[in-house]
DNA sequence: CGCGTTTGACCCGCGC
DNA sequence: GCGCGGGTCAAACGCG
């Protein structure tokens, strides 16, 4: 079942403008950070695909934020098998800059044991969600806007590139992410993200901070306004 | 020197 | 019990 690890209706937009939406909203999106001048132009469409049973993932058509919010919260209990929703949709990445190109990505509680080396006798089981993405990208590496480090690289069967593994430098954070390239495809690049950072992206702040700033200048003059009022 | 990547070894669950 | 496949560790190495 290591093909087509990701299935159901396709849902894009714009990749720059979402990705920063996203992260707003939601505590951790991994998504890209970097607002780039790239064009973006949305691929090729597809019709929506039928959806694998349990994979109650419907993209209508709603504003990006909406549907966004719907995709990272979707209280559905999806029993399929890794990741269980994972709406496939893939963004162009322009090579040589790392813009942000989101895809699918599902849901998924995952009993991992937490114990380790050395007495980690706990069968501790924690179930972490993992979110699953694809990218369309030359580029193996994406940044996110997070600081992330490689810790292992294994090649897996029937795939001709191997999968890597990298873990969220924070200490606070020990999310972890696995990249590979579908076999087929190598312009396809699969991100599995898995847990959520508990810490915020400081390079998404720093790219957002002049915006909110102006936000803010924005707000007091609108107080202003409403008082002269 | 600090930090990130490389890379083979090790571990562990699972199927036979 | 053993082999395999996938995930992780950690020593060594490289780079700014
Ligand atoms: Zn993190």
């Amino acid at each position: 079942m290591e093909n087509s690890p990701l299935h159901g209706g396709i849902c894009q937009q714009p990749n720059t403008q979402l990705a920063t939406a996203s992260c707003l909203l939601a505590p951790l999106p991994p998504v890209v950070a970097e607002p780039q001048p790239e064009q973006q132009h949305a691929c090729t469409d597809a019709p929506p695909t039928s959806l694998a049973p349990g994979a109650a993932m419907s993209c209508p058509s709603l504003p990006a934020a909406a549907d966004w919010a719907s995709l990272l919260l979707p209280p559905s209990t999806s029993g399929a098998s890794e990741v269980d929703c994972a709406v496939s949709a893939v963004t162009t990445v322009a090579a040589g800059s790392k813009a942000g190109a989101t895809a699918g990505e599902g849901d998924n509680s995952k009993t991992v044991k937490a114990g380790k080396q050395g007495g980690g006798r706990g069968k501790n089981k924690v179930t972490r969600p993992r979110f699953a993405f694809q990218t369309r990208s030359e580029n193996d590496i994406l940044d996110d806007g997070y600081r992330w480090r490689k810790y292992g690289q294994k090649a897996v069967k029937n795939t001709a590139f191997p999968r890597s593994y990298y873990r969220c430098t924070h200490h606070t954070c020990d999310v972890k992410k696995q990249v590979q390239r579908l076999a087929k495809d190598t312009s396809i690049v699969v991100t599995t993200y898995e847990g959520v950072h508990n810490h915020p992206c400081e390079k998404l702040m720093e790219a957002l901070s002049p915006i909110l700033k102006q936000l803010q200048l924005l707000s007091q003059l609108q107080s202003c306004t409403n008082q002269l009022l």
